[in-house]
DNA sequence: ATAATATTGCAATTTTGTTGCGTGTATTAG
DNA sequence: CTAATACACGCAACAAAATTGCAATATTAT
């Protein structure tokens, strides 16, 4: 995306995010600094225990990281996403650029999708009365390698 | 929906969802009529608690209720929502008609939304490889009495 | 009615997420 | 720069949700 097609370091989505955290009046951590890190890094959405397993997150406590996300998804800094397997994964959005996904139904592998819905449905969402609307969307299906199995 | 608008009883959802049953080579137990009684008669998806708790129910184990719900959703008979609040609920599928629905973000209440994404979209990921796609949209929000508190 | 086997219920366990509280660390005031 | 304050962290205990193994039971086919 930067303009000479170099690949990003993340410094930019780094800085802006902990401007984000400032401007809440939140301060920054250690913790909040390398989970940061860890979700521009690394890409696809994890779980906790996935997010734990990065060295960068060594020595920080399970509670702290549930803690974390949660203050980052109210910033909306992360996204929270639901595969259907009952826990929560966390991807990075403090870049703009929103997606979705799909999951392979059998090996629970997963691809991203980049379209998204139409803005009219969000609208006639509000129009029943909801301010600060967001969405959460998931595809289910079985992929080519799974298929030939 | 049916022809003289007389209010449905469900005779008509749980025959043809006990033959799906059948079909598929599943035995028609008390437990998964009782189940699927419940889900038609009731509406709104139900986490298993909540399920439990219609007499319907009564002396059915919470483990079975997973197990038939896991077999049910596999069928297509049964729609599994995650409303971001760490529980799986469900709704009864088995007529057609799929919705969505709006959460709102401070008081949980819930209400169905009866717009559905573009197809488009659908062959998109059908395009990406994928067969036999299923998707869960939830929207969440802030309702009228909530943002006037 | 009987046999074969799918399904249930129970108990124990695992996994996921939460709460309370004492300690430590970053920020603010002096 | 130092002390005071408040926020955030880590630990331990807890709570909730879902899963597993196995023996007992219910359903279907013969």
């Amino acid at each position: 995306m930067s303009k000479k097609g170099r690949k990003s370091t993340g410094e930019a989505e780094l800085a802006s995010a902990l401007e984000a955290i400032e401007r809440a009046g939140l301060r920054r951590t250690q913790p909040r600094i390398a989970i940061l890190k860890a979700l521009i890094a690394e890409h696809g959405p994890f779980s906790v225990d996935e997010l734990r397993e990065f060295s960068l997150l060594d020595g920080i406590d399970r509670v702290t990281v549930y803690r974390v996300l949660t203050a980052f998804e109210e910033l909306g800094l992360v996204r929270r996403c639901e595969f259907g397997d009952g826990t929560s994964r966390y991807e990075f959005a403090g870049g703009g650029h929103h997606h979705h996904h799909v999951i392979c139904k059998k090996c629970r592998k997963m691809e991203n999708v980049e379209e998204c819905i139409p803005e009219s449905i969000i609208q006639r969402v509000r129009k029943l009365g909801y301010d600060d609307v967001s969405h959460t969307l998931e595809f289910f299906g079985v992929c080519k390698s799974c298929r030939a199995a």
